[in-house]
DNA sequence: TTCAAATTGGACAAGAGCGGTCCGATTTCT
DNA sequence: AGAAATCGGACCGCTCTTGTCCAATTTGAA
């Protein structure tokens, strides 16, 4: 009964895009690095993001991932799904043929109940807003102290310094 | 995302003894069968329930299970832990230590609101109404029709008639 | 044009959990 | 003394999770 650490990469990833100014391009092992997950890992869930459409890729030099969505008008219902597929709390919610008590079973109902109550408060959260959020809580917490929080993608420009 | 068959099963298990008269006591087979579920399955399912303390068990000739606590005062939530745990929606809900964002996090938050959403409708639902509510409805569904709907235990007094 | 930076896709793999089976040991009723 | 039943543990195949690694490809820039 847990969400996969595959699916809270991909919301952590798509709120710290959309924290970044819009257009800005990060490229895997740095985002990776920022929401402090394994690169390779990452890497797979960012491929998954492309392909949903959520983002999108730019290879090459200079390349990586940036938001391709409003960030607006996805929510953490839409991202959750997104990598887990629709969200079913109980087996016997999966169409009349898993359950042969569905029709009578009193559980049935409750486990509806339960799985909405889930899906709703899922489904009212924004990205856009959990990254709003995300940033007001780090001003507040590290009070007009130096450290960055939410970097805005740094040039890249280093030429091979050794140190 | 998903309670374990386990769960379902014991879920079942616990709505059927609540809706037998007092002090029954059934049979692992027997119980399985009714639930349709597999046996040697619920027989493990059965034995965590024991070592719980939601059923009684009985051994030898004439033995099988019965329920233990008042089928009022125990919810579908309990059930759902006593086999699963303690439920977490995400690795980042269980205490400090698995979630170095949780103090400013924006997502955190609603996390912790969709857990408890999904935990109230849970809590809510106690063992008892379930097997009342799953009788009614069986009542409804085969209108004083012959079919017995949850059998008040066979007196299992057969002896060996071989057709 | 060439090189380096970056994504892409696939293969691989250890480990855990799930769903279940099987059986010998033990208890208990008759 | 049996027979009926639970108890406890070992075992099993499968899938999913959580990664890792690498060769191929694309692309920007020097």
């Amino acid at each position: 009964m847990q969400i996969t650490r595959a699916t809270d990469y991909a919301v952590r990833i798509m709120i710290h895009l959309s924290a970044l100014p819009e257009e800005t391009r990060l490229a895997a092992p740095e985002l990776a690095h920022r929401i402090e997950a394994p690169e390779s890992f990452v890497s797979k869930v960012l491929q998954q993001l492309v392909q949903r459409g959520m983002i999108t890729s730019h290879r090459g030099a200079g390349g990586g991932f940036q938001l391709a969505v409003a960030p607006e008008s996805v929510s953490l219902l839409d991202v959750v799904e997104m990598v887990e597929g629709p969200l079913q709390i109980n087996l016997c919610l999966a169409g009349e043929a898993n359950c042969d008590f569905s029709s009578w079973c009193g559980a049935h109902p409750i486990w509806n109940e339960a799985q909405t109550a889930l899906k709703k408060v899922l489904a009212s959260a924004s990205i856009a807003r959990l990254a709003r959020d995300s940033m007001a809580n780090l001003a507040k917490e590290q009070n007009g102290e130096g450290q960055i929080q939410i970097q805005p993608a740094q040039p890249a420009r280093r030429k091979h310094r050794s140190s």
